[in-house]
DNA sequence: CTGAAAGCGCTAACAA
DNA sequence: TTGTTAGCGCTTTCAG
């Protein structure tokens, strides 16, 4: 309020102590809410701090603390609605506390990631959000082997050691596969995801199940992989048209290769759902914007950054605590884009 | 590579001299780049920084340097595709540098901007990009007038105290609406965008110029407020529909309510470009999307980002810098959500 | 070219 | 209940 802006360096602790005539430990001491200290004391600190326009300054205070009140997010990048969806989830749970968000991509330390680790234990955050999937075992255990608070977002974990959050992506695959069954279609196309995520493992172990439990037979030509892009979606789906014995319906690992497959089969002239059914994985916000509306397997992404933070921040309040796992349901959304099997459009 | 994991705290400067048998500001030196440091001491340090795995602590570093290697950027929020690519410029150019990127959403700091503002200038970031429209001048201005270096994005400003990269808008919006009067277009509806931001402004300011230049008159009831969301472009779409001599095009000021606008529109059972005609503005990759795939006004949000970036950087190397205003053109990308005006399809 | 030493602003013992 | 005093790890004068 009545500060001067023109003063050239802003004031620190001590000036409030000056100001309030107390000494700059106790200061401190108001400032972190430290109880015993006498009401007439705190308030006139209270009113110094105030009065001078007093903000603590965060470097100085994590030097001294070994707090940063930073998380880091490691992301593989922040352009599509996957992450966006997660970000969102997290900032709102972050909001809550007094922690800020710090984003790493990928990117930027392809090869150097025990340096990153490094850097980022060594006070750069307080704990770290890991959301790029095929992150090396070596950075996840170099951070785990440091105590360093950390969970993974939508990818177990190998080694028990650490915290994650993630989906159940067997059943969703299993519910998809199953629906796309139940509605008479019996070649049914799977475009994969990333090779390597488990949650691309799970997914297609969900489908051959689906179909193993419902005795359709397992064609290897109907498994295309898609990488979980766009791009990859596109080429998997102008794969499985050129089969001869083409499928009549789609799962797509996730929306976003769904999209792309949309787009190939809608160029090859053919017709969604009339002459072939799609399903994708994840529900994203574009789901419902594209043309035919998706059906497809909603994976709660904004809850999931929601928790994965709950559980970071319980970590970091105590280290000792072992790993937690947990899972969040998914949920067929039926939408537009599959319709049941009838003869006229057998393959 | 040969630190032992198990050591509880982790190497410092001190460590490398004692290893390098050098005083440790000799290292700090050389870690720094300083260039008079003679070779062999330089490679002798490098050797024992590396062998123990050393990493400098950030905090440590900004409290001492009075730089704390991080850039802000402040955003309403994570969640739609127009903050994800600018979000994707600013983060590839950042890559070029060593700065980390700290996350800001408006959300956090509702009443207390001033606070905020406080703390950013008092270390937490050296500069700050302002993407959130309808921050408070207050705000602005307290930054500014500690000379803290400060991009805004996407809205000029008011007091031609701040650099600024923006879009041509009000051409932008020119050449949208000049396109469906040469389509033949005579009554074009508009949805404006959120009250009170220079592009809203610049927006509705092109598409009348554009009517008045082609000598259509302007209808007060073919302005409606989209609030740049999806669910006010849905509001808007109805209430253009109702009006009795219902418009046969509209421009809507961006893509998130041209999305609502098409929800609207095929809600009520009519066909887009077939019954209507429709351009968004901004062109964000979901506009490729739905279906039709929405013809709209390119805004070079990427490269905005980017270039922000660079400006921002360049203003920590020089706070003396005059402000700067980068405008970077828009683009009238033809998809298929509009048609020429037939008697058939005359209002 | 290199070392010594003074802080940066704050937290957290330790005293009193 | 409050004051005193070490540092946290590093950058940066200032002297050699």
């Amino acid at each position: 309020m009545n500060e001067d802006p023109r003063r050239s360096a802003p004031p620190t602790i001590i000036d409030v102590a000056r100001e309030s005539g107390v000494s700059y430990s106790t200061v401190s001491r108001v400032l972190n809410g430290y109880e015993f200290v006498k009401p007439t004391t705190r308030a006139r600190v209270l009113q110094a701090a105030e009065k001078l326009g007093y903000v603590p300054n965060p470097q100085a205070r994590s030097l001294a603390g070994g707090r940063s009140n930073l998380i880091g997010v490691l992301v593989p990048g922040i352009d599509n609605g996957y992450i966006s969806e997660l970000l969102r989830g997290i900032d709102e749970e972050l909001a809550k506390s007094d922690y800020n968000l710090i984003v790493y991509t990928t990117r930027r330390q392809t090869g150097r990631e025990s340096v990153y680790a490094a850097t980022i234990m060594n006070g750069a955050a307080d704990g770290l959000l890991l959301v790029a999937p095929m992150i090396s075992a070596n950075y996840i255990s170099l951070l785990r082997d440091h105590q360093f608070p950390l969970v993974l977002i939508d990818q177990s974990d190998m080694t028990g050691k650490n915290s994650f959050v993630d989906a159940t992506n067997w059943q969703g695959a299993y519910d998809a596969t199953q629906y796309l069954i139940r509605l008479g279609h019996q070649r049914i196309g799977f475009i994969g995801g990333l090779q390597g995520t488990t949650s691309a493992a799970d997914r297609l172990d969900g489908y051959l199940t689906a179909l193993a439990d419902h005795n359709l037979p397992q064609d290897s030509r109907l498994i295309v992989p898609g990488h979980y892009v766009e791009r990859g979606g596109y080429d998997a789906a102008l794969a499985l048209l050129d089969i001869s014995d083409r499928p009549t319906a789609i799962f797509a690992a996730n929306d976003l290769s769904a999209f792309g497959a949309m787009e190939a089969i809608q160029q090859r002239g053919l017709r969604i759902p009339e002459d072939i059914s799609l399903v994708g994985f994840d529900n994203l916000p574009q789901a419902s914007l594209v043309y035919p509306k998706l059906t497809t397997i909603h994976q709660p992404l904004e809850q999931m950054g929601q928790v994965a933070v709950k559980m970071l921040l319980e970590q970091i309040q105590n280290p000792e605590l072992p790993p937690r796992h947990v899972t969040l349901a998914t949920q067929l959304i039926v939408r537009d884009s599959c319709r049941p099997l009838t003869p006229q459009n057998l393959g």
